[in-house]
This record gives C-alpha cells, structure tokens and sequence, in this order.
DNA sequence: GGGAGTAACCTTTTT
DNA sequence: GGTTACTCCC
C-alpha cells in the first residue's frame, strides 16, 4: 500500500521550504529543526539547489562557494551523491574542513601549539605537586636523572603493566630506588611517567622555533602527541577556534569565500565550532558583508556528549525554523516519539493513511535466554533491526564473542586502551580497523569468498598474484583443496593453507603460488613458515600500544611471552567469518541486522527490536532512572544530563521504525511510578516472564 | 571500622 | 583512563 499525502500537508511542506529559502535570499541566518524521520537532508539539498538555481553566476563571477559541513564522512557522502559533483559546492567534515582552511597557517598554529604545550607543562605541575612522596622527596633532580635514564625507563615500561608487587621488586631490584618511594605504586608510576612527559614537552618547546617544525593533524588516531608535534581532533577544534576568534583577517578569508554555510546534524557539532561561526558572523556585520548560516539537525538526537545540543540560547537571533512532519513512520510510532521526547515539539505523520503500526512493550525479569526464539515467534525476518545496547551483547548474539573477550586481553585494547576495542575491531569504517585486523579481515574475505558458491573467479584470484594466467583447472584444483582444509581454527587454517600444492605440469609458463595469497595478504615476505611470521605482526600489533613508549620493538624476540597470541590462533575460524559479517554494514534487507542503539541513528527498518537493561555506563539503573522520572520536572542539572541522555538515545532508536515496534525491558522487578510511566508511553506493559499471565500486567485501567 | 593501596571493571560513536 | 570493588592492615 502506497502512502498518501493530503494536498494540504503537500502544501505544508512546501511552505517550510519557502521559508528556508526566503531567509537564504535575506541572508538572514537561520536553524532549522525537524524530528526524526522528517528528511531533513532533503531539505538541506533542496537549500542547496535553491541557492545555485539563483545565485550561480554570481558565486562564479567573484569565485565564491557555497560550503556544506557534516559531521561524518558517511553524511559527506550521502550529500555529495544527491547533489552530484559541482565545483560551486564544497562538502566537508568540519575537521576536514577546518584544517584545510589553517593548515597553511603553520606560524599560527606552531603558536598555538606552543601554548598547548605550556598548558600541558602546567598541568603536569600540578600533578606533581599533588602527589606527597614526590613533593617530599629531598632531591628532585637526581630522582629525575635516575628515572629519566633510558636504561632505568625500559624497566619501568617493561613492568609497567605487571601486578604491583612485581613492579615493586623489578624497581627495587635495581637498586637505584628506594624502598619508601614505592610504598604506593600507582603514585610511583604516575610521577614517572609525568616526568617523561615533561622532559619531552620542553625539548619540544625548544625546538619549536625550527624552520622544519610543522604541525600535523592526525585523523586516524584520537590522541595528541604534543611532543611530536601532531594534534587531533579535538585539539584542532581548539586551534582553529582560536586562530579564527583572534585573526580577522582570517574571518573575513572566509566569508569572502564561502558566503553561505549550511551545517547538517547541527546537534553533533561541538559547541566551539558554533562559536567560530557566530564570530565569523559579527565581523561580517561589521564589514556589512552578507554572510549566511543555516543549521539543520534536531537536539533530541544529540546522543554524544560533545555536542552542542540545542542552539535556541547560542545563536539568538536567528530565525528558527521547524518541521513537524514526519514521512518514515506509520503514525503509531510517530505519536510514540512523540511521547518519549515529550517536549510538546509537536510531530506528526504527513501521511493520510499510514496507520497500521504497531508498538509491543515487554517486561521480562532475567536476562533473555534466546532472542531468536522471540523473533521466530513474531515471525519478523524482513527488513527488520535488533537493536542491543552494548557491542558484547552483538557479539553474543552474531556468535564472535569468544574474539572479542581475546582480543581484550591484549595490551592494544585493555586498560588504558580499552577504548580502541571500539576503533579498530568493531569499526564499521575500514579505514579505522587496526592495520593487522584489516590484514586478518583481509584473510577472512578471501576465506569468505572461496567457500560463497556465487563468487565469480575473478573474486576469489584478485587475492592470488599472476592470477590472469591461472586456468580453470588450476583454479578449481585449488578450490576443492581449500575447501578441503580440516582445521576449523583460523591458525591451524592458516598452516593447512600454505602447504596447499597444485600440481601444474600442463603449462609451465602458469605462475600460481598459493603461498602468494598469504604473502600479500600478511604483508610477509620470506617463503616459509607462514603462520610463525604472521604471530610474529599480530604480536608487533597486539602488544603495541602506541603510548609513544614502546618506539622501538627489538625486544628480545626470544623472551616474547606468545601464549596469548596462540590462543589467539587457536580460535575457530568461525568467529572470524561471524566478525567479518558483522563489520560489512550492508544492511540486509532479509534477515537480520544488529546494532547498537547508538549506531542505529540515520538507518530505518519497517521493524525494529529494541533490548533495554539497567547495567549500562556504569549505572545499574540507566534505563529505570528514564521511566522513574519521566514527566519529571524538579531535575537538577546533573539529573538534566543524565535523563536527556538516556531519553535521546531511546528517541533515536524508536524512530528508526516505520511499522512494527518491540521493545524488550530487562529489569529485575518495576517499580510502581516506573510501571505507570512506561504505561503511559507504551500503553500495555507485557510480560516475558514464563509463570507470569499478562494480564498481571496490563495497564491500570483496564 | 576506616584508610590506603590495588585489582577489576567498564557505554556508545565520530572526527 | 576513570570509577568502583575488594583486600589488607592498623
């Protein structure tokens, strides 16, 4: 059944347009709000084309550009492939962006880099001046020229990660230490390592005023190495605000060139990158330059904490513009985000009949033994979306969960670095993955597409080099031995794999060298001992832990400690092929897809699973502490924080659905005010406990 | 019982 | 890396 739209709302719809487009003609800057499922990027395009359908040839005649920022590469894309390619149109990320626009500035930004540096110093101070042992210590400076020898430092991050007690005795073995300072090790630890930093930082200092010094932006890794001269995100955000804010020049750089700005998911962007505009947007008053910014987005949607969230109070004269309609969802669901927001922001459905949603809230008190057992019985296997909380729980259920917990034993991803699980294993950009898991993901693809009865020939010999000479004899010699392989862990595949011989006595001229799938996959050169080389990068990879420490890795090769690398290789290939579907977002439209809550924004499904549990960052009532207080007006601002987040995230999530709606709440028991709350958003609260009757739980009035 | 030190545990996502 | 939970000792 097609949708209809009443002529009115047809009218509705088109008079908001008008409005966006009546303030680009005034040049009279604007934020445009619109829920979730409004298309906003359609209006965003439709802006866009607006202004090049009436001011190209002026734009061309004074070389000017119409700059549309993003917040993600994937949004960038999307844009530029509804607008198609136009050299009047510059669509960035805002990082991306901003760097291109300073990067040049490199006396600038060595300023800056050398104030960030003194802050850092400074805070440095701090911490030291905090911690007693240190602050006591009679002679700081041969503590600091005993630890900071580089004999001395190897030690110390050789044994870093060691239990305390075997730290203490490693330091205290050297005899260098004395006993009373390591009292508290994590303190002894901590003064160290500041004090490294601080002999960095100001040899850096001193060479910053080198012709060659350059300040680089790292993109791939979130994290500064000040010392080394290399900034990310964030701190180009600080930069560029800086730089722009105290250069008009630099201002007026800019609206000269891109006279109008429109910034997509508004919400996401971070507060700073408002203020840059907003000064940008005085100085051209000033100069009494037509400049224009128009935000698009939506602040219940803000589900990361960076973002700037609602504008009303940062941009105050600027028009605001908004959208109620809603063109994804059948009106069920749209009454029902309504509902969760419940800032009367006033949503409905655009269409006349798209009224055949339906929402099903469950309770169930334990942990669910079998999603799928739910999902068979509601014989929902199309276009549907499961949404969990947290990536374990993904990882159980698309059975790679044995990969996971492995790979956060090693030191890339525990502790400190417990947050590059995200990055580069769970990565739906490629880009992002850690270089030997691509290389792994890499092997997996090829694995993939040897045993996929559909690939073509070419699919699987792109892995294999000289691969045009290879006939289909060889080719299916080859297939057959591969297939044939015992082993169903992925290192013993692996060993299986390179013995694999094909016999080739027909054509001498034939190059084929199964070896060379491998070789080039791994990054291996020699000829032997395939699986030995290739333990020997994963251990490079697994045990780097790129804190600017380990710089050099001739350690003992001999003195490895392996063990967890082999258990690594000793897992079933399985996993691997159940990771490597996992991390190719396609979405399916059979069968089922999994995200995060938080990874489903932007994505929509006819039917949408949702598993809601209280253990969520680092709270035991997340969820419950949403339903406990909706409707609440007494918050204090910590509260605020802590109920919005929560109430953003389950906005996101219900309004990926367009008809079907099942929401599963796992929670020990409801509490009374908790039970009604839910009621009134979800109506019927249904329970999955199995000696339970509904009817236990029905709504009160009925 | 309390305080100090250590070990264990942890949310998501993007740039 | 930051917070919570445990353990040890006085």
């Amino acid at each position: 059944m097609t949708q209809l739209i009443s002529e009115e709302n047809i009218k509705n719809e088109r008079k908001i347009q008008n409005q966006i487009n009546e303030s680009i003609k005034d040049f009279k800057c604007f934020y445009f709000d619109a829920g979730a499922g409004a298309g906003k990027t359609y209006s965003l395009q439709k802006s866009i084309e607006y202004i090049l359908e009436n001011r190209t040839d002026e734009l061309l005649s004074v070389k000017q550009k119409i700059l549309c920022i993003t917040y993600t590469n994937a949004a960038k894309n999307e844009i530029l492939e509804r607008i198609g390619q136009n050299s009047l149109v510059v669509v960035s990320t805002i990082h991306e962006f901003l760097w291109g626009f300073i990067a040049h500035q490199q006396p600038l930004l060595i300023n800056e880099h050398k104030k960030k540096i003194e802050e850092e110093l400074g805070k440095i101070d701090d911490t030291l001046s905090e911690i007693k042992f240190y602050n006591e210590c009679d002679d700081q400076e041969s503590f600091k020229q005993i630890v900071l020898n580089q004999e001395f430092l190897d030690l110390f991050y050789q044994y870093y990660s060691e239990s305390a007690t075997d730290f203490r005795d490693a330091i205290k073995n050297t005899g260098k230490i004395d006993e009373k300072l390591l009292s508290n090790v994590s303190n002894f630890k901590k003064v160290v390592s500041a004090l490294r930093s601080e002999q960095k930082l100001k040899e850096a200092l001193s060479n910053s005023n080198k012709r060659k010094c350059k300040v680089r932006y790292n993109p791939t890794r979130n994290r500064d190495n000040l010392s080394l001269f290399i900034i990310s995100h964030d701190t180009l955000l600080d930069y560029a605000y800086s730089i722009i804010i105290n250069n008009n020049i630099v201002k007026r750089l800019f609206f000269d060139k891109y006279p109008y700005v429109l910034i997509d998911e508004y919400q996401d962007t971070d507060r700073k990158v408002v203020e840059i505009f907003n000064s940008i947007l005085d100085y051209s008053r000033e100069r009494e330059t037509n400049f224009l910014i128009g935000y698009f987005g939506d602040y219940m949607q803000n589900i990361y904490d960076k973002g700037v969230g609602k504008l009303d109070t940062i941009v105050e004269d600027f028009i605001p513009i908004k959208k109620v309609f809603n063109r994804r969802s059948s009106s069920q669901i749209v009454e029902l985000i309504e509902r969760i927001r419940n800032d009367g922001f006033g949503q409905k459905s655009i269409y006349k009949n798209f009224k055949d949603g339906k929402i099903q809230f469950y309770h169930s008190s334990l942990e669910l033994e079998s999603l799928s057992s739910f999902l068979s019985q509601k014989e929902i296997d199309k276009d549907c979306a499961v949404l969990l909380l947290k990536n374990d729980k993904i990882a159980k259920e698309r059975e790679f969960e044995n990969l996971l917990n492995k790979i956060r034993e090693f030191p890339r991803f525990s502790g400190g670095n417990y947050n590059n699980v995200g990055s580069e294993f769970l990565s739906n950009n490629l880009q992002n993955m850690g270089w030997f898991l691509r290389e792994v993901l890499n092997f997996i693809d090829f694995i993939a597409k040897v045993k996929n009865e559909d690939s073509t020939v070419r699919m699987v010999t792109n892995f294999i080099e000289g691969s045009t000479q290879i006939t289909y004899d060889v080719f299916i010699q080859f297939i057959k031995k591969v297939n044939s392989i015992k082993s169903t862990k992925i290192g013993g595949y692996i060993n299986e794999l390179g013995k694999i011989s094909i016999s080739n006595n027909k054509e001498t001229n034939t190059n084929f060298e199964v070896e060379s799938i491998l070789k080039n996959i791994f990054s291996i050169d020699s000829t032997n001992n395939y699986i030995e080389q290739i333990k020997k990068r994963a251990y490079d990879y697994f045990y780097f832990t790129s804190s600017d420490t380990f710089e050099d890795d001739d350690s003992n090769e001999s003195e490895r400690d392996m063990s967890i690398i082999n258990s690594f290789f000793d897992l079933e290939l399985k996993e691997f092929l159940c990771w490597y579907e996992y991390v190719q977002t396609d979405k399916k439209e059979t069968g089922i897809n999994y995200y995060t809550l938080h990874g489903s924004k932007g994505l929509e499904f006819d039917n949408v699973v949702i598993v809601l549990e209280n253990t969520f960052a680092n709270k035991k009532d997340y969820i419950q502490f949403f339903f406990e207080n909706y409707g609440n007006l007494n918050f204090t601002e910590e509260e605020s924080l802590r109920f919005n987040s929560v109430r953003n995230l389950l906005y996101v999530a219900c309004s990926r659905a367009r008809k079907k709606l099942y929401i599963i709440y796992i929670s020990e028991d409801l509490q009374q005010n908790e039970r009604q709350n839910i009621s009134v958003i979800f109506e019927e609260i249904k329970s999955l406990d199995p000696d339970i009757l509904d009817i236990a739980y029905d709504s009160p009035e009925s």
